[in-house]
DNA sequence: TCAAAAGTGTTATGATTACACCCATGA
DNA sequence: TCATGGGTGTAATCATAACACTTTTGA
């Protein structure tokens, strides 16, 4: 979890840490036709109580990559996520004890497998709609803004999407993560024969059950199809 | 200039500068047709003679994009330029001699306006081809893999290949700079038509001079007409 | 007058959009 | 049988691509 500096100076020192550079990260999930934000609340340090992304530092001997991977597993017990750097943010000021750079990173989970790991009560970490984010620790509200204006260019230049979903879905399901993510409305017929067309969607020759209206085919993402498809110049555009 | 760290760090403690993190800037140029790219020649330290980006500190009290203002201006005397961030490299074992982490930037200029400044000679500093490019330092190829790639993206979803050309130029040498980097051809009628439809050109109404051909009408890209158009919905897709 | 690039016109093809409509299923 | 979403069909419009062609100018 993400600590204040001062606190924690002589901490990083013994246990081999980067100072003055921490990483922090947005993870999206979509739940009930929502997209949502995992937050955690400060138990210590100069912003207790208040939200904030999650985040950590980086150990000496570790790709940044590697440190946003393992404060993820720490955080949700989830091993195989999507994970991208987004950028670093270095505003002089944007730490208010002592000048920190950190590197924003985004991931995108299943909520299915999403399980909270032990020791992380309920009052500390929490799933937030995007229009019920309350005012976060330092830049992160900046840092969330800049996260979502990303993933909404990338999901259109890359099927990334998928990673927000169950392993089987729907159609109109995935539809229905665009036009929540990209906030516009879509046609139905138009969407279906645009995805298709593309190949990218494996048919798993199974259906719905338990839904009170006629069940719908459900499809599975397959990477490999998309890497195939890449490789002969296939290009996903949205 | 970039330094190698360990010679440096007691300035760098003394001169205020954030340690264990750095800048490095991809500059891009076209001239005659060519994407360029400049590098910066290493005077001293362990990778004495050695080609690499030019990159540098960055101050205690000055923001990262500052910090890459300041190393640009510090190089080429060039107030105005388009430059954006990359992202962060922190691969552990970048940098042989100590954790490093920089900050990737990349920066376009006009040619016709860059002038070096006074104390690097030419041997220090020059201008490379993309095929020219030799080995680099550290992990600075793979800067430079990533800033092409991301250019070439970035190039097809916002006008900013304007700025690697002169102020006034003709449609065809903005063709010709499309070509270029995105390594294809392109059909001279359609481009006109295409770029000439979205109406960010302003015709300047007036032609070449000197050219042993009918002369062609020249244009200048208004960054206000383009601001005008976004707010407006218009996107730039190429 | 010739080469070289400027610039216009035309047509075929494919993608996008909008919308009407039928199908299957549980409550 | 009705509501709900699943799924197909179709026609108009727009964007793209390929390429033939005319125009202008200096050497």
């Amino acid at each position: 979890m993400h600590k204040d500096a001062v606190n924690n100076k002589k901490d990083l020192i013994e246990t081999d840490a980067m100072t003055s550079i921490t990483i922090d990260c947005v993870i999206f999930g979509f739940q009930e036709g929502s997209l949502e934000i995992l937050l955690v609340k400060h138990a210590e340090g100069i912003s207790k109580g208040k939200w904030g992304l999650p985040g950590g530092w980086i150990k000496k001997k570790e790709s940044t990559d590697a440190a946003a991977y393992r404060l993820l597993r720490e955080l949700t017990g989830l091993d195989k996520l999507f994970l991208e750097q987004l950028k670093a943010f270095g505003d002089p000021d944007r730490f208010p004890l002592d000048r920190v750079i950190t590197i924003g990173y985004y991931a995108l989970v299943k909520r299915e497998n999403y399980r909270l790991k032990a020791g992380f009560t309920a009052s500390e970490v929490g799933w937030f709609k995007m229009k019920d984010i309350p005012d976060l620790i330092y830049d992160h509200n900046q840092i969330l803004n800049f996260s979502l204006r990303h993933l909404r260019n990338r999901i259109r230049q890359a099927p990334i999407g998928f990673n927000l979903l169950p392993e089987k879905f729907t159609l109109l399901e995935l539809m229905h993560l665009y036009e929540e993510i990209l906030g516009i409305e879509m046609d139905k017929p138009n969407f279906r024969r645009k995805i298709l067309k593309m190949k990218l969607l494996r048919d798993l020759n199974e259906k719905q059950v338990g839904v009170s209206h006629r069940a719908a085919k459900l499809y599975s993402f397959d990477e490999k199809i998309y890497h195939k498809l890449t490789e002969k110049g296939f290009n996903f555009e949205f």
